[in-house]
DNA sequence: GACCAGGATATAG
DNA sequence: CTATATCATGGT
């Protein structure tokens, strides 16, 4: 059994709340307060599962043992993807003065702005939903990943895990268009691939800026999905998808518009959050379900 | 059947 | 620089 201790606030029933909420999701299972799931590791796939138990995240690896090394890259996934090192005492400090997020930030305290520590998962998940509706996009993403990734039997349960650019970087559009995506969809995720295939650097050595610049230099990687990205894998505050749709309907519903706002609306807006804009989009996006 | 979905690009004016 | 067509298909 691991063990990670979160900063404080932290919530897990938030948490498990938020991911249960994913019902198509099929890259993790909620059930009995435990979460399932499996990533590669040095160790090959992993399954495991993370509930919490004496203040703070436990993780089990399901299965055969693992050793040292594959335990610590288990537990840096984990801390990325449910955001142990958040800052939400001082998004806290800063949203009880605003009067759109004072409301969300105490009905959802303790809620991390959660991840997406896979890169390519990432961008493929921002790519898939551009344009089409989540439950489309969710259908296409398990087309994706049962056709392209890989699948793990253990303890009765079936753990799918997203494929690797590896897997990806060699296939066709025709082949890729067999799940439903769009020839454009198809050509974008290929492009991805190759990217983080070539790119040599340590993506997360570099700064907002430096990575925006070289994100938007990827053919079908635009200011929305850039930033989702920088959001959701990297957890830079400053990130803002102001063009995301979501984020829009929130805003209108919160505010009582009678319309959505315009992007500019959006981008203006988003001043108003500070160095905590991500935080407020991961906030407002949660709020739509309970609209 | 029109219109919108967690957008981005190519092309035209 | 702004406007429009295109993409794939499910939901409303």
């Amino acid at each position: 059994m691991l063990s990670i201790t979160p900063r404080a606030p932290y919530d897990f029933s938030q948490v498990y709340r938020h991911l249960a909420l994913q019902e198509h999701e099929c890259l993790f299972s909620c059930e009995n307060g435990a979460i399932y799931r499996a990533i590669r590791t040095s160790a090959g796939i992993t399954p495991f599962s993370v509930s919490w138990e004496n203040n703070a995240l436990a993780i089990a690896p399901l299965g055969a043992a693992i050793g040292e090394a594959a335990k610590v890259e288990l537990c840096r996934f984990v801390a990325r993807w449910l955001n142990t090192e958040h800052r939400l005492d001082d998004f806290y400090a800063f949203a009880k003065n605003n009067d759109l997020l004072a409301p969300l930030v105490a009905r959802y305290h303790g809620l991390p702005v959660l991840g997406l520590p896979n890169l390519f998962e990432a961008f493929s998940w921002a790519i898939i939903g551009q344009q089409i509706n989540l439950t489309f996009a969710h259908k296409v993403k398990r087309q994706f990943v049962e056709a392209f990734g890989d699948v793990h039997a253990q303890n009765g349960r079936a753990f799918y895990v997203f494929p690797t650019p590896e897997q990806i970087v060699h296939l066709s559009i025709d082949e890729l268009k067999t799940v439903q995506l769009s020839k454009q969809k198809a050509m974008y995720l290929l492009n991805v691939a190759e990217f983080l295939l070539e790119t040599k650097d340590d993506l997360f050595a570099l700064s907002f800026d430096e990575l925006l610049h070289r994100f938007l230099g990827i053919k079908g990687i635009g200011s929305w999905t850039a930033n989702y990205v920088l959001m959701k894998s990297f957890h830079f505050p400053q990130s803002y998808p102001h063009l995301d749709v979501g984020l829009h309907n929130a805003i209108k519903a919160l505010r009582g518009m009678p319309r959505k706002p315009s992007a500019d609306e959006a981008l203006a807006l988003g001043e108003s959050f500070g160095e905590w804009k991500a935080y407020a989009t991961f906030y407002l996006w949660r709020s739509l379900a309970d609209i």
